[in-house]
DNA sequence: CTGAAAGCGCTTACAG
DNA sequence: CTGAAAGCGCTTACAG
């Protein structure tokens, strides 16, 4: 590595003062380090009762079986010896770790980050853990980083990578762990999903180019292997024919990925093949970044020459330059909402809930990539 | 919530026939749902064997306790029966969990991705698996987010917020579980760190600046309880010297956040004290981008009036308007080194194992946001 | 209302 | 080289 180390062998530096006041502090002042956790044990002992006892009286659920008094000893132990249950061994004995697994592309794709948070915020609520993996794109990792999520426990799973045709997904659902669908979804319908409103989305963007003046609108979409890939192409199929505009099949490009450089590959091939284009709703806003480099390219220029689109309003698209028009969702709100649909499935003992497909709201965001056409 | 939610009870949708087909792929033919995994106990009695024996089989550690012959069959019959180990028994009984805890602001902040994700790959490399926590700047919450992370039995801890003096980190690391800090650093060199040579690269981007002809340079700063805020403040301050140029304190704006809203209120009040500034160096990309947005508000552009550096390339640093000039280092390799040094301390017997601050190299990445000056 | 017992699924001294 | 036993720290039927 290009690190540079500096590998000092300080024993005790001058820092030692503060550990040792810091250890202090602790409950156990016999040893500075390796402090073992306190348990239940320690606390019934303590407290003068049975393990079994202190167990109940700390679980809101079964506290009532605890008579006014002993409940008031053991929580006054506990607290004295800053007793926290061992999550571990729960889990064993529960078969319920208290954790989801959460399965994404790239957490380094900026569409993620929000929708990550909204997970987490929404799990620490409930006290539950995330344990994320990722798929970067390859498939076959998802049954792979499943395998490793099921050996430590997880109790369910929200997963980002489904393929419109997912026998993956399909068998994770049929090993009795339940999934929620998040951002896409595939076509089997037992599987729960929160994805946006994709199809409106792309018809707001086709409204707002049409109101603007444009009538040669092609889009450089996303792969129809995903929901989204297909939703959007069918929502901007359904807006040009709201707005009475012809769509030639030449007009459709679609990448093989979404990424930035697959919508500049497009782009440039939609570009040279229809001069006439004034407007370009893409897949998503990292193809519509590949599209403003494409424009470049092509001595073109946004959006004077040609209208952008992107959709998902990720971190900083109105940064760019130009700032992006784009079609915004609540990143964090999907987050949220499938971990409040992953409870229900978790919380119910109904092993085959009812289908939920929950789509989220978009709206418009106009900014500096679109204007009348010349 | 702002969603439209179809709730279709469809009992058996179409896709049933799908999940069947996976259900038969799996090992237990008899219940479709919540397949009990596979315990040791099973595997042993298919291998005609003592559990014991399969544990010691199946663990590279003790493999060869076991007669070739024996190894053979255990083997055999764990990949018949499509034997994972369970990780929570498993931990449990080694009071060891294979996970680790780490705690950074916000993983929204598009610093951090990269570093989460250079972290879980090495980790995924070693078979561990991360837990993270946001502070979400608000300090108190590290001990109670680490009292949860604790509860889980991390086996360590990986810090993003370390502040100048840190008790809690002190007490974190007197508690016993072993810390390594990464991007920021404390004052206790007993904690390890992985930072980036903040230093050097503050000193690279005056020189820059200065090559460029600016003798009027300021800094839009980091606050001074981070260490990055400290070093890169020392590494202005050094960098002014070398190129032979003063520093009227006024030049000098510290922001009480690593923000783009602290960046741009520090910016605005720089720019109506000392009008001779040419070029700025923000405390990072963020307070940069701030920077832009005080420019602009003063009718002033970049980098003809006055050219910004940022600090850390962060994500579509390369996207804006301009494009920004900044010092780069390898987020990813922070991740994998932070998570190499841990492993050390974990695997290493020593308690007090030598001290370690790594710094990684600094580049600067010129862009359009810098330029001589008028 | 409380206690005693069993057991979640592993690993690891201890025997043999 | 392998087995039998104990135990990690909890929870939860089962008695009383």
């Amino acid at each position: 590595m290009h690190g540079t180390a500096n590998d000092c062998k300080v024993a005790f530096p001058r820092a030692r003062p503060a550990i040792a006041d810091a250890a202090r502090d602790m409950t156990d002042p016999v040893t500075t380090k390796v402090l073992a956790a306190v348990t239940l044990r320690q606390v019934a002992d303590h407290a003068g009762v049975h393990p079994a006892t202190v167990s109940r009286a700390l679980n809101p659920e079964t506290r009532q079986m605890v008579s006014a008094d002993t409940l008031q000893r053991v929580l006054a132990s506990a607290r004295e010896l800053n007793y926290r249950t061992n999550t571990i061994a729960r889990s064993l004995r529960t078969q319920r770790s208290h954790t989801v697994g959460v399965v994404i592309p790239d957490i380094t794709n900026p569409l993620f980050p929000k929708m990550v948070r909204g997970i987490d915020d929404a799990l620490e609520k409930v006290q539950y853990a995330s344990l994320v993996a990722y798929t970067d794109g390859r498939d076959e990792r998802l049954m792979d980083r499943f395998e490793v999520l099921r050996q430590r426990g997880v109790d369910g799973l929200i997963v980002a990578t489904a393929r419109h045709t997912d026998r993956a997904l399909d068998s994770l659902e049929a090993s009795g762990v339940p999934v929620v669908q998040i951002n896409r979804r595939s076509q089997n319908r037992a599987i729960p999903s929160v994805t946006a409103d994709d199809r409106t989305g792309l018809q707001q963007a086709i409204e707002h180019l049409a109101a603007l003046g444009h009538r040669h609108i092609a889009h450089v979409g996303a792969p129809q292997n995903h929901s989204t890939g297909r939703t959007r192409l069918a929502g901007f199929r359904a807006g040009m024919r709201h707005a009475g505009l012809d769509v030639p099949a030449a007009h459709i490009h679609l990448g093989r990925a979404v990424t930035m450089e697959e919508g500049e590959r497009v782009c440039a091939a939609l570009l040279s093949e229809c001069p006439e284009i004034t407007a370009i709703v893409a897949g998503n806003d990292l193809m519509a970044l590949g599209c403003y480099d494409a424009l470049r390219a092509a001595g073109l220029r946004c959006p004077d020459d040609v209208s952008v689109i992107g959709f998902n309003d990720m971190t900083f698209a109105d940064r760019f330059d130009p700032p992006l028009t784009t079609i915004r969702f609540d990143h964090y709100g999907m987050g949220s909402a499938a971990v409040d649909v992953l409870m229900r499935r978790l919380r119910s003992a109904n092993p085959v809930p009812a289908t939920v497909r929950l789509e989220l709201e978009t709206r418009l965001v106009v900014r500096a990539s679109t204007a009348p056409p010349r």
